[in-house]
DNA sequence: CATGAATGAGGGTTCATTCAT
DNA sequence: AATGAATGAACCCTCATTCAT
């Protein structure tokens, strides 16, 4: 519980952009250090070592993505308008917390996460999934594993996201629109 | 002119193995030279170094996934059907060289990855883009940026693959069709 | 001139319990400032550097020990008598300073000590060699070098005060006595 | 198993030469591989890390004592016969291993060493033990806890090895044979 | 005065790479 | 050609020391 909270922050944006641009092993102590402008010591004031450094990391925004897509979540509307609620909550966040996404789905299932972050993430897996089964049970989202259609929805979302930060397309209302339509027609029941 | 095509190719069916497993960085020479059966100094007699050695796989399966899509490419037919020759191919490719999609959309973008690779992959996204964009100006691919709706075709279908040797989910028919059905619908125009 | 005593040696008590029970580079300065209740920077204000304070130690307790042996020296009495003399006063100096001499006898040649703690811990010596030359010259002393009988002295007198520290034996006064004994016969002339 | 005995023992010497003059803590791995002529790195190839290599070290030497006490222990003889054959072991050992008993000595008890370490010292231990008993027994030892006597003995002679490598003393055979003298005055029973 | 957050030099350790065999 | 022992640069991490509060 360090009194200077801007400090610790610091460190975590270092590492969350670096982690996300490189990935965990080739990111080194210094890089994050230098990125944060902070001594390379300092980051064990605040981090036991870079393996809890990184599940932080991770269960954070894990938990942070789980509480925007839960928040307001529609439970009693059609699938079409549940998945734009969660797809809205995916640009949302995405804006809010650049790296976040790309770094939780690059890092799933690594062997330096520990035994909580893997609880933390199936937890939120289990949100999505739990939309897509009620919307097979309704017939409307179709007959496929859950994992498969979540993999498509993040897959499109987080290649466009690269797309938009690396500036070779602009964040249009109807670009993001259109990916959201295209997402959805992965995973809608078609008659 | 390898003299010993046999020990050449044990190391690189290791270190894709193990690249697609644990990543580039976490994989070192020696764990790459005990898989592959031979010393580690044997890997530097057919590779400068990791990065020669990282380089030339990512090139070799980019170059052997690009001819497996081009074969026989049906370039007068529907896009309907065209996707089909492409998404039947991939399935082809991932049962004849088990990680080599998986390797080469995890470390696509790296840091490693030298101009030649870089350049390549472009070439492999670049039969997809033509494809798609061919399929737009039919009206029968919707109008999205090619790379988001790569990214889902690609994620899609290696969420499927990695269920499968993770032996979640069974290799059948259906399961294969029904993906690429998803895939279509989240690429083709719909009226 | 110090505003504080206290302070100063709740350090130098907590520094010399430390490093007589793990010993000097194995104890750190947050041990000791934690252990006497202090901030780390404190113990800068009291001694320049972790050296100084070790030096500081040893040659504070050399001092106390040297005289605490020289008091009441009964310089015209028989060895006897003297060395029943300084083997009291060793006892009555471990009880006083609990970790002392055993900190004195480890540290003593070690690498950081610098002249100043040399030359004291050789006047200490000096007390004992008098006193077994002087013996030696009266030919109740054996003839054998004085730093070995010495050796022997010590040795066996810290051997118990570890038992008894860690509680395998008691320290009656019979125990005392014998192993003054032993002591002195280890170093008297024998007929 | 390595088939370079040659480097794995230079480097066992040249630890136990530092660790006996320095102590573990204060020796560090560079300082051991330059003694040793080899790469930090090749400590590595022949000991796991630095508490495997302390660990080695002193059970190597712990075992050879044990050996030599125990070679040709004349079970049947004297208190002062046994003893005569414990200490003049004591001096062939220092003679063919410099370091060992004063490392032995010195690092015993320490926060670093294993289980195992600790199990074989007091195997060594136990010889001198009953050794002591039974003299105790026989009413040829005088009767104090034999940790304490065995204080004196190592004491002593621990010093007088220090005095000899240090060139203050010279080994002669009446030095040597003064201080067997004094260390079994020091220990036997006298009536 | 007292503190403890911050620092960075230096330790233990790993591993890409070399080279004698 | 093939090996794996040897190397040392560079990693993660600790801790003596400083300094702003």
């Amino acid at each position: 519980m360090p009194t200077n909270r801007t400090k610790r922050e610091d460190i975590l944006d270092s590492a969350l952009k670096l982690f996300a641009e490189r990935g965990f092993d080739a990111t080194t102590i210094p890089m994050i250090a230098g990125d944060a402008r902070v001594g390379a010591g300092t980051i064990y004031r605040y981090f036991e070592n870079k393996e809890v450094l990184v599940n932080t990391l991770f269960q954070h925004y894990v938990q942070a993505f789980k509480g925007m897509l839960e928040e307001e979540y529609p439970q009693e509307s059609s699938s079409r308008e549940q998945f734009h609620h969660l797809f809205q909550r995916m640009v949302q966040f995405t804006n809010e917390h650049a790296h976040a996404l790309y770094f939780i789905k690059t890092h799933n299932g690594a062997y330096f996460l520990n035994e909580s972050s893997r609880k933390q993430f199936s937890c939120l897996w289990k949100i999505l999934r739990d939309f897509l089964d009620k919307g097979k049970e309704r017939g409307e989202i179709r007959e496929l594993p859950s994992l498969a259609l979540i993999a498509i929805i993040f897959g499109g979302f987080l290649e466009l996201e690269q797309l938009i930060r690396s500036e070779e397309l602009e964040a249009s209302r109807d670009l993001l629109h259109g990916v959201e339509e295209s997402c959805w027609d992965a995973v809608r029941h078609h008659h």
